[in-house]
DNA sequence: CAACAAGCCTC
DNA sequence: CTCGGCC
DNA sequence: GGCCGAGGAGGCTTGTTG
């Protein structure tokens, strides 16, 4: 089968001499022979320079895409290595092109990638002398050194290139030598061609995805080998080294793969896989392990890709010729990945570290790009194959989401108010964290897990597109209100906000009320102080701003207010802060009003993981004021320490009236304390109540079943429904 | 065609 | 979303 | 201080099944 390159012209504005070397490098790769060349010009293709930076996800994604959007899309996914061909990278390359580019090559994580650019919009005579240059000195280098194409960028791109490597020579002889992979591109590897010398104008750049080739070499059982480290080990620093020595013996071009991997991840968004799915499959092992990460993720996009009538038995089809390949421990393994109880005590807190140890950069420039990347296997790439400087080029991008701020709770108002001299506080609200970007007309809505949900809050779209500004990014919450300007109970914003049906959507309106501006008119306020957020969060958002008040002289008369109207609580924020993307740092404290009610035992589940033997979840029991037996609200596991945990698993089995496989039932008699933030309406629990955030306080063995607080006393705590 | 199961999202 | 354990 | 993992509540969508 012909070795397919698709050729990626980018020149969409003058010149076009992008289609000239692209037919020049189709041209060589056909008298190589054993390839298969698709040119895709970007300017026949139209695709607007509007287009967003990063496209929604394809599956399960109602997102307009434009049409040459998919045209681009259907040539990479048949591609087995791309080649962009482009004006000046970075200069007169349209930054919503490079950005849709880019986002497309880390989602085909397995594919190599060589840029070319030819001089750019200098027009003119430069250009065509820069293109002279590059047309000779390729061709010089491919016939003189009887080299390949990617060969000659991996000499020139020089830096890390000289990775360890575990690849072999034998295991390329399958495909062909030639522009990309086989043979060739392993002698490069780590080598400088000798006699090439490139002045700088002649501008040909190495931007690789995968310089390497395409071919995987990290096993999944390397994968697994790393995994059971981890678990082994509690020291941090062990689990850094560990991880950093994988990424150093990974290709580039399976280094997302891998780092997803490591962080509990897979590479692909949503698999459409999970627990019962995977535990139905009844695959025998095999002896030996022999699967490559790469298999694992082709494998992955086809489960993931699958869709309409039949996909759930195609999902288990492609599952299962996977497991059937896997060894009993790489079967597990992926098993509790995809099924998300990974439980190796390393995420990508860790991964952050490991990353930097092993591209040896800076830890903190690793965590920025991460935040403004929002995906560590995009950052951890950029450090691996460029190191610094790459890092440095994240940046707060229009149309590109960061992981938002996050806030830690505070025990009370009055420490949450004395641990900041300055301060601004304002309402909590209880509705869906959104952050929207907007460019002139463009707007983009994001959750607080980066997730795009434009085309589904249309009304929060034309609100921020009617703002007083040219571009703009805010940080903010929606919900819907009531009739009478009081804010929907949560399930009721959620069941708006999770909806993209037209009738649901045109049945409640999301409003937002934003709280942080992060970019206003080609101003970066990341670094800026909060209070000069604030400021141009003030001057742009105007009345959609979240109730607040600066430096307030009676911060309880805020709390008051916001509970008076309905709403969770307040946030203290520090006004002298920076914004601190996807952390969760004391500069902004929440302050939730708790309640506190005692409830009755009813059962308890066996734990999992850490708490494997012991009695963890248990079921409460509100009293029936009428008399008959406790009347089930809710479950909860917190707030246990290992002592009360090892009590209770004895407590417990000592009224027991009965059990099953992972409850056991016990005599309603224990009465535990209750903190919560409130009730919710449930339709699955027999008081229609259930409890929000429930955790134990402590046991109250001075109290007995009758002393319990009734079920009208949880009613109480519904939102709204209280004497404020 | 309606009900259910599974997966994944919000808090 | 909350909490406790741990580096 | 920050990260990890223990697991809670509900909501919506998609595909399958009775």
């Amino acid at each position: 089968m012909a070795y397919k390159l698709v050729i990626i012209v980018g020149s969409v504005r003058d010149g076009r001499f992008g289609p000239i070397v692209a037919s020049w490098v189709a041209e060589r790769a056909r008298e190589h022979g054993g390839f298969e060349v698709e040119v895709v010009d970007l300017a026949d293709v139209e695709i607007p320079l509007s287009l967003p930076a990063a496209p929604p996800k394809y599956a399960g994604n109602s997102y307009p895409r434009p049409a040459g959007m998919a045209v681009l899309t259907s040539a990479l996914e048949s591609a087995d290595a791309v080649l962009v061909v482009t004006p000046e990278y970075n200069h007169s390359y349209p930054a919503s092109l490079k950005a849709a580019i880019d986002w497309h090559f880390t989602q085909w994580t397995a594919k190599p990638v060589a840029f070319v650019s030819y001089g750019g919009a200098a027009g003119g005579r430069h250009a065509v002398l820069h293109l002279e240059n590059v047309l000779t000195e390729l061709h010089a280098v491919t016939i003189r050194d009887g080299l390949a194409f990617p060969n000659y960028f991996t000499a020139w791109g020089g830096r890390s290139s000289a990775r360890p490597t575990r690849r072999r020579v034998r295991e390329n002889a399958a495909r062909p030598a030639g522009l990309v992979g086989g043979r060739a591109a392993v002698g490069a590897e780590g080598r400088t061609v000798p006699g090439l010398t490139f002045p700088r104008s002649v501008a040909l750049h190495r931007e690789t995805v995968g310089a390497a080739g395409h071919d995987g070499r990290v096993l999944l059982t390397h994968i697994v080998t790393a995994s059971a480290e981890l678990a082994a080990t509690r020291s941090r620093k062990a689990k850094i080294a560990t991880l950093a020595a994988v990424l150093r013996a990974a290709e580039t071009a399976e280094l997302p793969a891998v780092i997803a991997y490591l962080t509990g991840q897979t590479a692909q968004d949503r698999l459409g896989a999970g627990w019962r799915t995977l535990a139905e499959l009844a695959v025998e092992p095999t002896p030996e392990p022999s699967v490559e990460v790469r298999e694992v993720d082709a494998a992955l996009t086809e489960v993931a890709a699958a869709s309409g009538a039949g996909s759930v038995k195609r999902r288990a089809d492609v599952l299962t010729a996977l497991f059937t390949r896997l060894t009993r421990g790489e079967q597990e393994f992926l098993f509790r990945l995809v099924t998300g109880e990974l439980r190796q005590g390393a995420l990508e807190g860790v991964m952050v570290d490991a990353v930097a140890a092993a591209a040896e950069v800076d830890a903190a420039d690793v965590r920025r790009a991460f935040m403004l990347s929002g995906k560590l296997s995009v950052t951890g790439y950029a450090a691996m194959t460029g190191g610094a400087a790459r890092l440095a080029e994240f940046r707060l991008t229009l149309g590109r989401p960061i992981k938002p701020m996050l806030a830690s709770p505070a025990e009370s108002l009055d420490e949450a108010v004395a641990e900041h001299e300055h301060a601004i506080v304002e309402y909590k609200m209880d509705g869906a964290r959104i952050q929207v970007h907007r460019q002139g007309t463009e707007v983009h809505v994001y959750t607080r897990t980066l997730r795009e949900i434009t085309a589904s809050v249309s009304e929060l779209v034309d609100l921020v597109r009617a703002l007083p500004c040219e571009s703009v990014v805010l940080d903010g919450e929606t919900l819907a209100l009531t009739d009478d300007g009081r804010p929907r109970p949560f399930q009721e914003t959620m069941s708006r906000f999770g909806s993209t049906r037209e009738e649901q959507v045109r049945a409640l309106l999301l409003r937002p009320y934003f709280f942080d501006c992060l970019h206003l008119d080609g101003v970066d306020l990341l670094d800026a102080p909060l209070s000069e957020r604030n400021a141009a969060l003030r001057k742009v958002a105007g009345e959609h701003v979240i109730p607040g008040e600066v430096e307030p002289p009676d911060a309880a008369a805020v709390l008051d207010a916001a509970m008076a109207g309905g709403h969770e609580g307040v946030m203290v924020k520090d006004l002298t802060s920076p914004y601190a993307a996807g952390r969760r740092g004391r500069a902004w404290l929440k302050v939730k009003p708790v309640h506190t009610i005692d409830l009755v035992v009813l059962a308890v589940e066996w734990g999992h993981g850490r708490r494997t033997g012991t009695l963890s979840n248990l079921h409460l029991g509100a009293r029936d004021p009428d008399g008959g037996p406790p009347i089930m609200v809710g479950k909860t596991f917190k707030g246990m320490t290992d002592e009360l945990l090892a009590w209770q698993t004895k407590r417990f089995q000592e009224i027991e009236t009965h059990r099953d496989s992972y409850t056991v039932y016990v005599r309603p008699e224990v009465v535990v304390e209750i903190e919560l933030d409130g009730a919710q309406i449930s339709t699955r629990y027999p008081g229609g109540l259930a409890l929000r955030f429930a955790r134990v306080v402590r046991y109250r063995p001075d109290k007995e079943a009758a002393d319990a607080d009734t079920i009208d006393t949880v009613r109480g705590l519904l939102r709204g429904d209280r004497a404020e």
